[in-house]
DNA sequence: AACTGTGAAGTTTTTCACAGCC
DNA sequence: GGCTGTGAAAAACTTCACAGTT
């Protein structure tokens, strides 16, 4: 959702989607095509073509008339949209299971994104090392994240310390939070937060068995 | 999203807010409270109070007139709803970082979930345990699937193993996937799938940035 | 012939606002 | 006075369908 107050012409939910067009874009690429059309797209995504191309012409047209879009060019132009033509410096604060499997997976990096410090509070984790990156105790995450204006964090310590973790982040600097603990931020209106609890999908899915 | 081709008379965007509001419920009930207002919760949830009512009142008038809903007959009634007033047993496919972390997390229990098998095809992953499971081929998934009448799964393998693993579990009677592999699935109409890939999240925030 | 881009139509979702109850 | 449940109104979103381009 969009922080709000922001006002933008863009709806949110079309900007929630280009991240999945980007992503199969990408995989289209690999798969060593060069042109796709909204109808192709769409069928892989399980979204009609008509939603396809009245989204993207949001942005300008991308695509051409009886030809389709150009593979690479639409990713470059979606890059550029969601501004992940750059890669952005995150920091992961909480290094339990969950944040060392974050750490070590291979995904953020390509797609515009990395993380660049650690951040635990408990004892026998400060100063141990994941993935080539010192564990800094949570003290020093003002001062990192201020000095290097990283803008972007990802929260895995457990519910009850992350309202805690959030604020100190935000005080720092930090404007998009990506949050894996199982509770709800409150955060002010030109932050953003997303959210990934595992147990939610699952508890949507249930209801139609 | 609802399996298309079914139909129903609740929007599926309602069903995927209930088990937010269940967990912001669970989360006040926690904290000693007896009685909370479509407004309390709107404003921790940063939604509407309306919002809230109507998708309560869609399954019958859960609260009082004059002093608003009892927690724990609240937190009953979704559970029920969402049908997950039980424990699914669900299966893992894939014991990489990912999969290891989702094993040893200990937010399924007492949400509806318990990993009760994990499958990998590493060889020296093969016969290892993890959290009290034997971890086991993939080739055995089919029976155990079958066998136990396993309706749930949570797929942790690379992208390109997870449309095949998809279409095992499918075949032996999965009907409810989370697939944590960044990639689209392509299943029946009768299965439903939710996707977690921490870089969609991420990628629809820098939007705003 | 194939496909985009887009107004207009249709559908879904959200908000409003208030009657009714505690 | 405070709060729910709910029709009605408003807003948001999706689909239709076709003119226009390659």
């Amino acid at each position: 959702m969009p922080a709000s107050g922001v006002t933008s012409s863009i709806p949110d939910i079309v900007i929630g989607r280009l991240p999945v067009y980007l992503r199969a874009l990408t995989r289209l690429a690999q798969e060593g095509r060069e042109v796709t059309s909204s109808h192709e797209l769409g069928e892989r995504l399980g979204i009609s073509s008509a939603q396809i191309r009245k989204d993207l012409s949001l942005f300008g047209g991308f695509g051409k008339q009886g030809t389709g879009y150009h593979i690479s060019y639409l990713i470059e132009q979606l890059k550029q949209v969601l501004k992940v033509d750059r890669e952005w410096d995150v920091v992961l604060v909480g290094v339990g299971d969950l944040g060392r499997a974050v750490a070590h997976y291979k995904g953020f990096i390509n797609r515009g994104f990395r993380i660049v410090a650690a951040f635990d509070n408990a004892p026998d984790k400060v100063g141990t090392s994941v993935e080539d990156m010192t564990i800094q105790p949570v003290e020093k995450l003002r001062d990192v994240v201020a000095e290097r204006g990283i803008k972007v964090a990802m929260i895995a310590v457990p519910a009850a310390s992350a309202q805690e973790v959030a604020d100190m982040l935000i005080e720092a600097g930090v404007r998009a939070i990506l949050n894996y603990a199982p509770i709800n931020l409150n955060v002010p209106d030109d932050v953003h937060v997303q959210y990934i609890d595992p147990v939610l999908h699952l508890q949507r899915m249930t209801y139609y068995l």
